[in-house]
DNA sequence: TCGGAATACATCATATCACGAAGTATTGTG
DNA sequence: CACAATACTTCGTGATATGATGTATTCCGA
């Protein structure tokens, strides 16, 4: 989908995707897959931003051999998840002028 | 409203202000101040990209001894507005996934 | 058993872009 | 006559999505 308008669902996105249970990348990517493509470098930039900003917590936790980092949201994330919906409104009116038929052409 | 969100939607916004009939600069904020905000410096940046982009052509002329430019979309312009209308069911499966309650928690 | 795919995370450079600040110039208004 | 409104332009900055590249481990099939 366009990068631009992907811009805007990105963060909500990957607090959307832990927010039912705490979370790690490689699995972060597969679960959002059938909604939004997104490679590891994007991924990694977006976690980093989202846990600076205190919208997530990280804990890093031995699997297998493997270290994994374990993301887990905070309030301040569900809260921002909130806010999207919230804005989604001015979302949508936008959508609405946009997509109107204009009989006049 | 948000920055990043605003990306996605700002070229087609201005794309569907010129639809109707030519616009120029000042009287396109204006028209879309009800949905979407947006500086002088923004929407000359985008009406650049826009014309770089074949979206739409511009045309000189004089108002009451002041110089206006006349925007004009074009065929490309109007495909991409159907491009964004086709990109907008991968928005709302998007919009789903995020805002859906989660009973768990 | 050997190699490649999958898993898992990290860093860097780049290109795009919204926006504030500042500037130029004219018309209308109190 | 000063100030707001109209109208367009340029510059610098910060945010950010992404490809390329690198490191390291586990698992599976030939």
């Amino acid at each position: 989908m366009d990068a631009q308008l992907k811009r805007g669902l990105l963060d909500v996105c990957v607090l959307a995707a832990i927010r039912q249970e705490d979370s790690y990348g490689y699995r972060i990517i597969k679960d959002l897959k059938p909604y939004i493509a997104l490679s590891e470098s994007t991924l990694y930039t977006v976690l980093k931003r989202l846990e600076l900003a205190g919208l997530l917590t990280v804990r890093t936790s031995e699997h297998e051999g493997r270290l994994r980092k374990y993301y887990h949201i905070t309030k301040a994330g569900l809260g921002r998840i909130e806010d999207f919906k919230d804005e989604w409104r001015e979302v949508m009116a936008i959508y609405q002028f946009v997509s109107k038929e204009d009989p006049e052409r």
